[in-house]
RNA sequence: GCCCUGGUGGUGGAAUUGGUAGACACGCAGGACUUAAAAUCCUGUGACCAUUGCGGUCGUGCGGGUUCAAGUCCCGCCCGGGGUACCA
């Protein structure tokens, strides 16, 4: 073989290895650049095709700007926490340790192979105890900490505290739970526990009673990002809602900063859309509604002169509608439906509440269109129309957000037009269209959600618009003292407890039931053995099994775990300073990487792992503990690598199969085939024959000879036999062929499937190119002489091209660019060292272990590495002639190669001139000729 | 439903600011070398018409528009991919 990919590749990881080549340095004179791909999660599959592809891109670019002369920080670490390795521990009993051990030894065999420039000195692991000390200690923090709306920052609990001390609660304005006033006196003199109590409705890291997402199969609760449509998204299994006591992380509280943030950041605007959509906000207003004694007999409230409950508290973002008011909905979760339900309305109200209950979180979602709801039987007093509306209750109102109750506006919302379609309400209109006449309600089809427009109907505000209504209705309740301006975030508290083995161990301990934290000196609180990674008989997560799990003083430990998000939402600043025992980075250290400038992953972490970071990141910010208050500057979504399944036809009841071709001449079962024995769509019957014993004793109805499978794009998957993994293309091609083919399939930001039918064509460039520097048997042959002009051209052309496309990421372009380079220095046969010596370079980062083995034989001694990139220099570019395309009306008709410095008029004249001209003309004359220099010639008859 | 994306040859894709549509690669066809094959090299390859040569017509999901000029900009649709879903 010419080309040894296999020893040369081996060779030069090798010597990256031992030479520390890639090892950033945390004190410099250079300028600095990190670039960060996704953590990620070692699972026992190890890596196919497609997960290199960011790491492929990532990697380039590292390399590139080492050469450009910048200190590049280019960690890789494991995401070691997680659910596969621990249900395959119930399943075996098997320590998820010594699972994830292995997995972290196979992907690192597999990243080796590809040969990516990371600095493994700074490796972190979040299951290693000198890890997860750090995000134990943040936890404290977190606890320790309040949010301070007024200096819109976290402070300490500390502070908070002074301030009850000194004036209790009434004054502050802060992040926090309901809770009731206190005035400084009742604080001192209450007793800890239940100072404790309220604390925890300030903390960032509280405990509380939440509803939350329980999922029975995986027997743990799981965050709004790990749920979709009512299942699990790991595992596909049935989430219900269940009140219970959990560790949460205030993150409501920097909704604002989390999407004002946004704006700077250079992100995809999808990304970005998809994290303000996640965060939702809901500029509006929160108006009180007096209940009405109508219809009440024995109307508890009014008759008992009590003032619980006397007012319904609504949020709405469209108060211009309030005069279209038709009647209010309660979710059959709010606590006042009790207080208010008639005796008459009673029986059918519990019914209700009942059947609500019991309605699975999925039925509800999915039956969106089932319409359900009951009267109460009581009344509230429209506060502008003083008219009295009826209180409904139904599901399709949110406990979760807002107040729990809305006012309904049937003609311009369309959930409430299809309630009271249902239940025969009232429709009233109230906003008009401008090009537009009212119409009866009664005919509408679907609600008007009319955003703009002028108020009709509306007392007050009928004649003005939208705009103008929404602030004098506001204005209106808040002067009356019955409302306010309101803005609300969809952007729920991250739940933070895992009933889980497999985590985090909190650093918490309980006295007399409330939570207090370990001592930051007793960090690390180490993962404890346990004898089986279930929950106990009685229900409580794993931890509860271990022996001794409480403190020195003996008080009881906490026996949740964290989530996966706590190990990943600041290893970015971690991997700054890895191996630092005494803090989780250190000042110095984080002053110079500040944050990272290139992160490369997937879009499915959007709402997870992305707006986690994000807080995370601003919280450290707040404390003083990074320079940057955002993470991640530029962010790239790689495209997913999808795959390409194989399929086969067997004729059903037998053991033939028939060639795709012939397939729908018979009764056929479509079976899936491992694509691994299929080459080019035809499949090699000898090894499908090996491959599963029932195709021992198969036959074949082949067409031409062959047979001709079917194909499908899917997702790549084991189970559908379509993995394709990188270790087998670096058998056959080697890893440089694998990274330039990875790149040459497409924009990295585009899906596309994985399909090695082009591989050959970057296999054939990068064989070629060897060849420039060797003679036909394989002898170096380099030549010192002087370059020719068009080799010069050719070189920078190249630099230039290549130089703008790493630039944009384009890397796909790129390559091109570089089969151009390799195919036109082949035809001029072109071997000398002054074009292949900076073209070398130009490719190393691409193809580092074949730049590196012709740099070594060019005779250079040290490392690619530490090559200058090379520079274009335009001289060697300048061309004296243009090729016009000459067009006739916007019709390109012929080429004309004239001096590039021709003034339009003599290139009009010219062009005119010319026969192919006179023969588009037909002898008329022209109407108009346009002339860009350098660009086109369009004459217009 | 709403939001974000994308739609270009047989295939992956290129065209960066409105200026020669289809670079580069695969595949396919033909040829050279070879006893043969592999490898390598050369030629052709959007469709249709014409073919003796010159050529011509159409063509970037569909229908309109702006412009000397539109894959690119504007308006209205269709289809695929992703996100989200009673968020008031």
């Amino acid at each position: 073989m010419d080309y040894n990919f296999g020893d040369i590749e081996k060779k030069w990881q090798q010597y990256w290895k031992e030479n520390k080549t890639f090892k950033a340095e945390n004190i410099s004179d250079k300028p600095k650049y990190y670039v960060l791909d996704m953590f990620p999660y070692p699972s026992g599959a190890g890596l196919h095709v497609g997960h290199p592809l960011g790491y492929i891109a990532s990697d380039i670019y590292s390399r590139y700007k080492r050469h450009k002369g910048f200190n590049v920080l280019h960690p890789m670490g494991y995401d070691a926490y997680g659910l596969p390795a621990e249900q395959y521990a119930i399943q075996t009993g098997q320590h998820p340790a010594i699972t994830t051990e292995n997995n972290i030894t196979r992907y690192r065999q597999q990243l080796d192979k590809l040969g990516f420039s990371f600095d493994w000195d700074r490796e972190v692991r979040t299951c290693n105890a000198d890890y997860y000390k750090w995000t134990q200690w943040t936890f404290i923090q977190l606890f320790n900490h309040y949010y301070n709306n007024k200096t819109k920052k976290a402070e300490h609990i500390n502070q908070l505290i002074d301030v009850f001390c000194k004036e209790g609660n009434a004054n502050i304005d802060v992040a926090c739970d309901a809770s009731d006033i206190f005035t400084a006196e009742e604080w001192n003199n209450y007793p800890e526990k239940k100072q404790q109590e309220l604390l925890m409705n300030y903390r960032i890291a509280f405990l509380s009673d939440t509803q939350v997402n329980w999922c029975p199969k995986l027997g743990t609760v799981l965050a709004n990002d790990e749920v979709n449509g009512g299942l699990s998204v790991r595992g596909g299994h049935p989430v219900e809602r269940k009140s219970m006591r959990q560790w949460s992380l205030r993150i409501t509280a920097y909704a604002e900063r989390l999407l004002e943030g946004l704006d700077a950041l250079n992100w995809s605007e999808s990304l970005k859309e998809i994290q303000k959509n996640w965060i939702g906000k809901s500029v509006g207003a929160e108006v009180s509604f007096h209940l009405s004694p109508k219809g009440a007999d024995d109307f508890k409230v009014l008759s008992s002169g009590e003032d619980l409950g006397e007012v319904l508290k609504i949020f709405t973002t469209r108060p211009d509608t309030i005069f279209g008011v038709s009647f209010m909905v309660l979710c059959p979760e709010h606590e006042v439906i009790n207080t208010i339900t008639t005796s008459d309305k009673k029986e059918e109200v519990e019914q209700y509440l009942t059947w609500a209950k019991n309605r699975s979180e999925r039925e509800r979602q999915t039956e969106v269109n089932k319409i359900t709801g009951v009267f109460t039987g009581a009344y509230a007093i429209n506060p502008l129309t003083n008219e009295e509306i009826p209180i409904w209750i139904s599901d399709y109102v949110l406990a979760g957000y807002g107040t729990g109750a809305i006012m309904a506006v049937p003609a311009h919302d369309s959930r409430d037009f299809a309630f009271a379609k249902h239940f025969n309400l009232p429709i009233p209109q109230v906003i008009l269209p401008s090009d537009e006449e009212a119409g009866d309600t009664s005919t509408w089809t679907e609600s008007k959600d009319s955003k703009e427009g002028t108020c009709i109907n509306s007392g007050i505000i009928t004649g003005m618009t939208v705009k103008e209504g929404i602030k004098t209705v506001i204005d209106f309740v808040e002067g009356k003292g019955i409302g306010k301006r309101q803005i609300n975030f969809r952007l729920r508290d991250a739940i933070f407890s895992r009933q889980r083995y497999w985590g985090e161990p909190f650093p918490v301990y309980y006295k007399d039931g409330m939570p207090y934290m370990l001592d930051e000196s007793k960090l690390p609180l180490e993962l404890p053995e346990v004898d089986k990674y279930l929950p106990t008989e009685s229900g409580e997560p794993p931890l509860a099994r271990a022996k001794n799990w409480i403190t020195e003083e003996g008080y009881p430990l906490e026996t949740n775990t964290m989530p996966g998000f706590a190990g990943s939402s600041a290893y970015y600043l971690r991997y700054m300073d890895a191996k630092n025992d005494k803090e989780i980075f250190s000042k110095e250290a984080n002053a110079y990487w500040e944050n990272v400038d290139l992160y490369i992953g997937g879009a499915e972490h959007a709402t997870g792992h992305l707006i986690y970071a994000r807080f995370w990141n601003k919280f450290l910010f707040d404390l003083g503990l990074c320079v940057k208050e955002e993470p991640f500057q530029k962010l790239i979504n790689q495209g997913m690598i999808q795959g390409r399944s194989s399929f086969v036809y067997r004729i059903k009841g037998t053991n033939r199969f028939v060639s795709y071709g012939m397939k729908n001449d018979f009764d056929v079962q479509q079976l899936h085939c491992d694509v691994n024995i299929v080459d080019n769509d035809i499949l090699d019957i000898d090894k499908f024959r090996d491959w599963l014993p029932d195709y021992k004793e198969a036959e074949f109805i082949l067409e031409d000879g062959v047979y001709v499978c079917g194909t499908e794009v899917e997702k790549m998957s084991k189970s559908l036999y379509n993995v394709q993994n990188p270790d087998d293309i670096i058998v056959r091609y080697g890893a440089d062929t694998l990274r330039l083919y990875e790149m040459f399939l497409g924009p990295l930001e585009q899906s596309k499937p994985w399909d090695t039918k082009g591989i050959e064509g970057v296999f054939r460039f990068i064989r070629k190119f060897w060849k420039l520097f060797h003679d036909e048997n394989n002898n170096l042959a380099i030549s010192e002489e002087a370059p020719t002009p068009v080799e010069l051209k050719i070189l920078h052309k190249t630099i230039k091209k290549i130089t703008e496309d790493i630039e944009r990421f384009s890397f796909n372009t790129a390559v091109s660019s570089f089969m151009i380079c390799a195919n036109e220095l082949s035809e001029v046969k072109c071997h000398k060292r002054a074009i292949l010596e900076p073209l070398t370079v130009l490719i190393a980062p691409y193809a580092p272990h074949l730049a590196e083995e012709l740099w070594a034989n060019l005779g250079h001694n040290e490392s690619i590495t530490t090559a200058n990139y090379p520079i274009c220099n335009e001289t060697y570019l300048v061309e004296s002639n243009f090729k016009y395309p000459v067009s006739f009306n916007g019709k390109m008709r012929y080429t004309l190669e004239l001096p590039i410095d021709m003034s339009v008029q003599e290139i009009e004249k010219a062009v005119l001139a010319s026969p192919d001209s006179q023969k588009w003309l037909e002898g008329k004359t022209p109407k108009k000729v346009i002339i860009v220099p350098k660009k086109i010639v369009n004459i217009v008859i």
